[in-house]
DNA sequence: ATGAAAGCGCTAACAG
DNA sequence: CTGTTAGCGCTTTCAT
């Protein structure tokens, strides 16, 4: 990747990069610096004909005003930061599009930042963020559960939402009942006569990993049942790495009639399977965490835990939007979103596969 | 969805908004605020005697440099704007992550808008970002061949990187070769026996569709074939609106007897196909423009014209980092990254289904 | 090696 | 209704 350049014009613009600020508007319209900021922020009176001319200068010009030095001097960005661990996963793109959408509708602007899952990173980040003063943060970092994290979250002094996170924080919150979606899926699965059930999950240090171990477990002794622990595994969020996971769990004695897992994990168990010439349900029942666009496309259609990225999204903006325009504050809102199961054709009766 | 509240934390939060400045920093280390200034830019020579008081000082106060500040004063933001059609599109979330991956590793901070493919909210968008002074734009505009966008953009006196789009300007980009994937793609349903192949694709309007379109025609005039205009269509990105193109084209006579189509548009083709109850491949041959993670677990395999979606992010990041840093100028650099037919199961021969 | 002073471009009292 | 003035928090000559 050679890097040629860009020829003279560029050269000119950057010469050039003296753009038209406040002052000359008010010089070439005759008025005081006042009443140019006045008609930028259509304050106040200002006289009709002033206001055209000043807006004549501003075009003549091609004024735009300097946002930079607004915010330095009103101490508001109008910014917010949006932290996620990988901005690619379709889960995190959704939401991420979603609070776009909605913080644009109120003038905002979003910068995204990716975690990577790195603890370093994450602090790195917040400090940025920090430093850039921007008006309010939507994140899921990575573990919520770690002391240092929580103190760096509250000295913030900005509104902050948590996605899918719980901390022993007053601090707003939108999470997806991951608890009753797993729930329903475990039981689901015991019902049909399951009794090796694998579940392949996120890490246990953040929310939707315990509320998914939790519900499995529960649903198991509902029923008087315990399960394997050693069934029980992730997080695995890599393509490779997920399909070695499923592999491992596939070629296990006894093997597990049926796997739930979430994002790259069922597709490593999906190709795991092919590889194996596992035949999908008969052989083996699938249950998706998280629904997508293709799932219901596949042989046979996936069975998933289905919920509302965007909708997660949304609210979360909502939320934050209300904060940063002073929202009166007397309890966090924690929001909490269902999810629910919705069957396809991925799972089959043990009773009649056996 | 009701807004309660923060506690009382929160309102100290605000009321104490007032976060500690340089000069704080500089009287309780008994220095001169230049000498602040030169350990946080650890510029300079400072006795490492006093550099310590001062970070000492600067942990005390928790000091974060007030980063609005500092690019009011230095003119720079060290922020990339990064604008596409839409976040959540896999397409743009892959180029995006790699986008920011790559920007981070240099300090930079990426800003993402989203345009909705609406011209007014992309000219909204160019001229936030111009306000903002962002240090550069790496951008994906709805169309080029518009030439209204195109003043905007070369007025914007930053550099800037298009991605999949040409303009007459010179401005670098990096583009996919849509023209030798659709070429291979359409070549080979030829070959297959194919004559009547609906394209359902981008606008015209931009480099990818173009290209496609041409594409298409040339592998066809190859063969001393002509196609029916009726077959293209385009654009339909939205899910609902890419079953009724397909239903429509699936039900037309005479009916298509393969389809190339990419992203939702091909979902719904394969949504339309099993409504009809057009069997795949034998009724239907179908190849779909982009990969993804799930096409090969289809039945039958998805046959794909497959390109780099993050390598196109990670380039377009680099260009603008190295024009950013003040890269030596002379021609725009204009990366072309290759895209290839993969074929899986998705395409029957003519010959044999008939 | 360190400090004093002059702004970067804008807004917000406060006067008039 | 309009203008004067004093900074927002920082960097950067220019002295010392």
């Amino acid at each position: 990747m050679a890097h040629k350049s860009l020829p003279a014009r560029a050269d000119a613009k950057k010469a050039n990069a003296t753009r038209a600020t406040i002052r000359e508007v008010a010089e070439r319209a005759g008025v005081s610096l006042t009443t140019v900021s006045r008609v930028i922020n259509n304050a106040a009176a200002v006289r009709p004909t002033i206001r055209a001319r000043v807006a004549g200068a501003m075009n003549e010009l091609g004024y735009v005003p300097n946002a930079i030095a607004q915010s330095l001097r009103t101490q508001s960005t109008r910014t917010v930061g949006c932290i996620v661990p990988d901005i690619s996963f379709p889960a995190f793109s959704n939401t991420i599009g979603a609070v776009e959408e909605r913080l644009r509708a109120d003038g905002y602007t979003m910068q995204v930042m990716a975690t990577q899952e790195l603890p370093e990173r994450e602090m790195e980040i917040l400090s940025l963020c920090k430093g850039r003063r921007l008006s309010g943060l939507i994140t899921t970092i990575g573990r919520d559960d770690d002391a240092t994290i929580q103190r760096v979250i509250d000295s913030l002094m900005v509104p902050v939402v948590l996605l899918d996170r719980k901390l022993p924080l007053p601090i707003d919150s939108v999470c997806t009942d991951h608890f009753l979606g797993a729930l329903q899926a475990t039981d689901y699965l015991l019902q049909l006569g399951h009794r090796h059930i694998g579940l392949i999950t996120l890490s246990e240090h953040a929310l939707p990993g315990r509320e998914r171990r939790r519900a499995f477990h529960q649903a198991h002794a509902a029923r008087g049942l315990t399960c394997n622990p050693a069934w029980i595994v992730g997080p695995g969020f890599e393509s490779d790495h997920a399909y070695k996971i499923a592999y491992d769990l596939l070629t296990a004695e006894p093997r597990p009639t049926a796997i739930m897992a979430g994002g790259f994990p069922m597709i490593g168990v999906m190709r795991a399977a092919r590889t194996l010439r596992i035949s999908i349900p008969q052989e083996l029942s699938l249950i998706s965490f998280g629904d997508t666009d293709f799932a219901d496309l596949l042989s046979p259609p996936l069975t998933v835990v289905r919920w509302d990225n965007r909708e997660i999204g949304r609210i979360a903006a909502e939320i934050l939007v209300s904060r940063m325009s002073g929202a009166p504050c007397e309890v966090p809102t924690q929001v909490v979103l269902p999810s629910e199961l919705v069957v396809r054709g991925s799972c089959a009766s043990l009773r009649v596969a056996t």
